[in-house]
DNA sequence: CCTGTATTGACAATCATTATCAATAACGCC
DNA sequence: GGCGTTATTGATAATGATTGTCAATACAGG
């Protein structure tokens, strides 16, 4: 049986507010400065609940740390400035059906793919 | 002053050998297995030095490790066998450009992406 | 051949993440 | 509301990949 906790809640709202991706360290550091006793582990676990239910997108950093991000459920991507992590998600049926036909061009069954873009926001090119 | 070594020779010649991605780890574990003493953390530096070339690309597997491959100085991406690890170049023009114009739709100055497509090969679908 | 120094390799250190496990608290049921 | 079951928590240890350290080694130019 599953188990709604203060916890969860707690990670759950904490990635919302976030304006773009955060590890998981991140999230737990802001959380205990917002007085909450939550563990690591704990903030953790709820992540890996939240991406795996769809609410959550993942991404690892070139830095080796998984990023993790408040998301719609619909199959998008992103693109992220370098400079302060701001994310704007791209739904892209082009990009999908082109890596389709790519995979079928050279005989593979399309299984997956990651693409992520990166530049500099608006904001911070000034 | 750069030195040559039979070391970083080594490294470069195992990496192209392989038939796909492969992590330091596997590397330096078949370096050995040949009845070579060359060190782990060399293997690190080695792949490094050729990432930094471009005589290497390198992607994070999900699991958190890096992967390298050989290949050729131009941009490219990489459709993956998540099977068996066989890597297939994809020059992508349509897609650089493509990425290009989106991040210039938010108001983004374009700096970068990661794209990787993974599937089953024609050979491990069987 | 000699010398200066880039490079090596064994090992310690780091960092993110996962496993462990006893204590806690949510949920269904009465 | 009270109770018992058991999912969940949190402190900590363990893991695993990668990087730093540093004395010893070996390349390259003279």
């Amino acid at each position: 049986m599953k188990r709604n906790t203060w916890q969860k809640e707690a990670v759950k709202h904490a990635l919302g507010e976030a304006t773009g991706f955060v590890s998981a360290q991140d999230l737990h550091l802001v959380l205990r400065n917002h007085g909450s006793t939550i563990g690591l582990a704990t903030v953790y676990r709820a992540l890996a609940d939240l991406a795996q239910q769809g609410d959550a997108d993942s991404l690892q950093a070139t830095s080796g740390e998984t990023l993790f991000r408040a998301c719609g459920a619909n199959h998008h991507h992103h693109l992220i400035c370098t400079e302060c992590g701001v994310a704007v998600e791209i739904a892209a049926t082009e990009i999908e059906s082109w890596a389709n036909s790519v995979a079928n061009q050279h005989g593979f069954k399309p299984a997956n793919h990651t693409i992520e873009l990166f530049g500099i926001c608006a904001k911070c090119a000034d």
